[in-house]
DNA sequence: AATAAAATAGTAATCATTACTGATTTCGAT
DNA sequence: ATCGAAATCAGTAATGATTACTATTTTATT
């Protein structure tokens, strides 16, 4: 991430322009729109690198398949293992586990509960 | 899963005697131990239906691989991004998000924070 | 403008998972 | 006990997301 890239800025512009958590290939797909040669390896290189830098967010939902996220301030995301709709929530600090989700109408699956982070033997983030 | 098979069986018997929750390729491989030409289509199979009918759990760490748990019992993945271990954190009434990880030194990376359930337009799970 | 490093397009390779096919096994009904 | 339909299997091929590779172009610095 050192040289600026209009591919890059490209690639910022069409993930910060939606509200959804899409995946490399439709990202891909719109950038195509704005630089119609941009390669599929480009989309993937980029989308990496901003998210170890810490710009975007990359995250895992369970489909298969990695999604990005532009909005990087701390939220929670209520994944529906039925539609795959992707519900951005709040995070309180008198938010209870049990709690998740009641404010969404959504319906919390408790046994799959899962956290990202670094355990005590790993480095912190930076 | 109407009919019985032993291939089902000795899955089930090497998932359930490990604490770790291993891909379907290492359950494939210990399993292979039992049944030494099991076929890998029938792990992934075996898995796919073991897990829609809830005896076990399918879940994702967010290394692009599929993992099972024979626990079903609620509970945490706290998982780490560094080393991709996962740890088993309990669910209690009064955890508040913010505290998550506090009994495992775990350093929770607050915006990925993932929710699996169905929402209120989805069906309820059964 | 010259140069080295960084980034790119396009393509090939990889890896987890799924689909397919013909043979085998299970299980309820005879 | 055995017959037959349905279920499951082994083995292999196909798929789809992601990564790696290579030769070319772009960027930033002197």
């Amino acid at each position: 991430m050192k040289n600026y890239s209009r591919q890059r800025e490209a690639i910022l512009s069409v993930l910060s322009n939606t509200k959804s958590h899409p995946t490399a290939d439709w990202i891909y797909k719109e950038t195509r729109k704005i630089i119609p040669n941009i390669s599929l390896g480009t989309v993937y290189r980029n989308l990496a690198a901003l998210s170890k830098s810490g710009i975007i967010l990359s995250i895992d939902v369970g489909d298969g398949k990695e999604h990005f996220d532009f909005d990087t301030s701390p939220h929670i995301h209520l994944t529906c293992k039925e539609c795959g709709c992707i519900i951005d929530g709040k995070i309180g600090d008198n938010n209870s586990l049990s709690s998740i989700g009641k404010d969404y109408g959504f319906n919390v699956e408790t046994p799959v509960f899962v956290v990202y982070g670094y355990c005590k033997n790993c480095k912190q983030p930076n």
